[in-house]
DNA sequence: AGATGTCCCTGGAAGC
DNA sequence: TGCTTCCAGGGACATC
């Protein structure tokens, strides 16, 4: 499940080895979530300028457009100078001069998508509406406690929807709303300026810790030892439902919202 | 226009 | 033991 950190390890990961490198072919197995949007043959002879990271997307620029990587819930990418023989859960192979770069997702919520450019619409559409990064200036407190003011829906809510930050996914969001001692429940446009404040911090602090983190969570990862380090990030609330909180020893309660399990204590987050 | 609900997909866990 | 059902997740899209 590979959520803002895991995104950016995963790019420091590769990004380096992959500069230069010129595209021999791109292979695609099933269908992911969204359509490649070219003929493969297209990407051939394209040169790999550098990867960056938009939210959880990776873009890689090339001499013939963006192509954007995202992961999904369950992708993993690897880069080595030669791969085995894909396997029912590789779905995309990027071969070039200087290794091939592959896309491992069992559940296909993944994606890689063409871009011509990032004016063209298809990058409008996907990263167009994106929020703010979370680690940068461009995350400010103020402005973040400005926008809160003009959403009814739930705080938790708000920030899985991405428009006023992005990368926050289900299980940092009930982290960073523990550690601002926000309810999850609570509406967004109810949330004070200065508690608005802590939360900016709490996501901050939550996803660097996890950025710190991830890279273990990443190589335990690709040495298929199973988990994916969440578990091994040892929430304060995520997942702990029933299990007595680490602050105040009350039972996490666990709830659903949008579909989603949110997991809070009653007493550390009693509004 | 903003908020909410639905769906995509598959493997693992839980329930019968 | 073997089947069915549920659940996890991000985000586009449909609906209210």
């Amino acid at each position: 499940m590979p959520e803002l950190p895991e995104v950016e390890v995963t790019r420091r990961s590769f990004a380096d080895r992959i500069a230069g490198a010129t595209v021999q072919q791109l292979a695609m197995g099933k269908p992911l979530r969204w359509p490649l949007g070219c003929d493969p043959v297209q990407l051939q002879g394209a040169r790999v300028h550098g990867v960056s990271r938009r939210g959880k997307y990776l873009l890689m620029h090339t001499s013939h457009g963006v192509l954007l990587w995202h992961l999904g819930m369950s992708g993993s990418l690897q880069f080595a100078p030669a791969l085995p023989a894909r396997g029912v859960h590789d779905h995309a192979d990027l071969r070039t001069d200087l290794g091939v770069l592959r896309l491992h997702d069992p559940r296909r919520f993944g994606a890689v998508v063409w871009c011509p450019d990032l004016d063209a619409p298809v990058a409008r559409k996907l990263l167009g509406g994106l929020g703010p990064e979370p680690l940068t200036d461009a995350f400010d407190a103020q402005a973040f406690a400005r926008a809160l003011k003009l959403k009814r829906a739930s705080i938790k809510q708000v920030l899985l929807a991405g428009d006023l930050v992005v990368g926050v996914g289900n299980i940092y969001c009930s982290e960073a709303l523990f550690l601002a001692g926000i309810r999850p429940t609570c509406r967004a446009d109810r949330v004070s300026v200065a508690r608005a404040v802590r939360l900016h911090a709490a996501i901050r602090s939550v996803l660097e810790r996890a950025l710190a983190m991830g890279g273990s969570t990443l190589r335990d990862f690709s040495n298929a030892q199973g988990q994916t380090g969440y578990f091994q990030m040892d929430a304060a609330v995520y997942g702990r439902a029933g299990e007595p909180c680490r602050a105040c020893g009350t039972p996490i309660r666990q709830i659903r919202q949008g579909q989603r399990s949110t997991f809070f204590c009653p007493v550390c987050q009693a509004r």
